[in-house]
DNA sequence: ACCGGTGCGGAAACCGTATCCCATGGTTTC
DNA sequence: GAAACCATGGGATACGGTTTCCGCACCGGT
């Protein structure tokens, strides 16, 4: 339409408008701005003026193009609702700003297709990370996936960060930010094994889940380290949510399963159990004890408060970032698999109230 | 260094390396790409083929400084953790998804000045709108920052919504996505009155904050409309979390303040009343009635489950990106205050288990 | 066989900013 | 007093795409 000069035309002000109005050049309001070039007072002074009058800000888009810009952590996360990826996305999130970087949130729902066209959508943005949390499922063809993310961020300058999963096989350029899940685990079921449980219903979580996978083996472990044979008749998997928690303690009831105490994959599938048992007449923990996995605030919430693992998301959240910063500073140095690649955080158990030494039971 | 022609180099490949390798010029790629034009099946088949091997994806900043680009909505949250907010971000990014359309959230801590900085580089980011979640501060100086925020996103050809706080004053550019706050309270507080409680201790949240007027205003109505007095020293301003609700109710049995109900401004803090409650030897609901607001999964997760106010936390961010995207297809027709800047959802009482009539109480 | 139309590919002009290189004027140095 | 220099500001170009405008072929019609 009209010749894109009228005063009061919409749209943003630009660069050269404020150059216009304060009767200087365009390179002088970008140094202004940017202020890594040597000003007159007098010229900042002018600059700065327009500047406030227009209430100009720098497009983000064009100064990226031209080379600046801000780097961009991305975070996908499965559901933003989960508690623990909220505190990992917490701990991201604040060391990002804290070094004047941007970060990005985008949800997968569960959904491979999704993740994929995230994955990409953040490769268009050029984000100088992209970090994936939560557990993944033990497909092959999702190993194949991961790599192939992996090697396409790496090409385009950006980089893979896995949060609270096993490291990808093979020579593959990413990092991985984990917690002793295991150990976690192991301490866990050792703390209820050397109250005296033997009786104990194990709800690990989803079978092909990474993390599920450890919890239950650090548990198994315990059993033996205890002497005490462990019953594959008392683990029961599902989804890592409340329904899940209720409805295995349901019906392991009905089923007249004898058990003296839960051991959850996590603390609301712990609540969910809780929840259950009480539906079901017992006490918790005077007839049967409860731990949890996690530590999120509802462990304390609940009564009795639950005993549980701490894992230190939001601290994973950090690290993650530290990982990245760190990388894209120290220059591409040693690329290849030598340690530094695969960071473990360690968990510990918090001891609360839902265990107690186990009561005689019908 | 080098004439970067170097076949394997660094760096994500453009669309001119697209281009030269399939043999057609750049625009064509373009076109096939975007679809908009059209193209010969043979152009396209070789220009896919090379996208494919070259594993290519376009530049988000640069397609965005040419005029075409995915609109991106931020959204602004004061902490990620809280899992009311957390529901209306889903809402707002499944929506977004929804239509191809890009979200970041940002977190500002509850800080002003970080408040500031984010809408700032929203603003350089050229969202197309900007969604700010959770009550505000019902100071004079934060309205006129807010109106300030907001002329300047339009003026940006950005927009400011506003989600579960009241609308601003004026003739302020921005869309208000609220729910009937002041309603929901009053009618969780009749259900209180009608079940014969008389002595409510009632915990708002801080009483600055436009969420905590409105459901203190109602609950107030309801006493009124009862004919009950109401007791400004029954009254327990404070933060929407855990520790407050129970600091709040350790205080108020310590103070030997007399109640028979709790009528907490949020589930969260009435997990933390009713903990406080079972520590100081009281029963709930039979000695004690509660009721929360907010309707998060923690309440019904409780024991006893929370009687609560539903909010439609989820709808209401899809609603908020329904509006925003509406305007921005439907032409910047009319402006000013035209209703339809300011969209009002229900909501609705919740009846679980955590109320009884009150008993003889000392 | 010539002409107008149609369909598709290419060259070039932006989008808004950062930066490299050069011009200029005043200051320091011999 | 002239030469070399430093401190600044301006002009031009690059960044990676999209899009408009053109031109070239190839088609059918007369």
């Amino acid at each position: 339409m009209s010749q894109r000069k009228a005063a009061g035309d919409a749209g943003r002000a630009t660069i050269r408008d404020v150059a216009e109005r304060a009767g200087v050049s365009v390179a002088s309001v970008s140094r202004v701005l940017s202020g890594n070039y040597p000003v007159s007072e007098e010229l900042r002074r002018r600059v700065m003026k327009v500047v406030g009058d227009l209430d100009y800000v720098t497009n983000a888009h064009a100064r990226s193009l031209a080379g600046g810009g801000t780097p961009t952590v991305a975070i996908l996360i499965n559901n933003i609702t989960g508690a623990a990826f909220a505190h990992v996305a917490k701990g991201v999130e604040g060391a990002a700003t804290l070094r004047g970087w941007l970060s990005l949130v985008g949800t997968t729902g569960d959904d491979p297709e999704r993740e994929l066209a995230l994955v990409n959508l953040m490769r268009q943005q050029g984000v100088a990370a992209v970090v994936l949390l939560g557990g993944a499922y033990d497909y092959d063809e999702y190993q194949l996936r991961m790599a192939r993310f992996a090697r396409s961020l790496d090409a385009a300058g950006s980089h893979l960060v896995l949060v609270g999963r096993p490291p990808l096989e093979g020579d593959v350029p990413a990092t991985t930010v984990d917690y002793d899940n295991e150990g976690g685990a192991y301490a866990m079921a050792s703390h209820l094994l050397s109250a005296g449980h033997r009786k104990v219903l194990v709800l690990p979580g989803h079978a092909e889940l990474t993390t599920a996978q450890g919890r239950l083996k650090g548990a198994r472990r315990a059993f033996e380290a205890y002497g005490v044979p462990f019953d594959p008749d008392m683990v029961r998997h599902g989804p890592y949510d409340y329904e899940h928690g209720y409805e295995a303690v349901e019906d392991s009831l009905r089923d007249g399963l004898d058990f003296t105490a839960v051991l959850a994959g996590t603390d609301v599938v712990a609540a969910g159990a809780m929840q259950a048992l009480r539906a079901g007449g017992l006490r918790v923990p005077e007839d049967v004890s409860i731990v949890g996995y996690d530590d999120i605030p509802l462990a304390s919430q609940l009564t009795p408060q639950l005993t549980t693992v701490h894992v230190p998301y939001e601290e994973m959240g950090r690290v993650a970032l530290r990982a990245v910063a760190d990388r894209r500073e120290g220059g591409g140095g040693r690329r290849k698999g030598s340690d530094g690649d695969h960071l473990v955080l360690g968990t510990h158990v918090v001891v609360r109230n839902s265990v107690q030494p186990p009561a005689r039971r019908s």
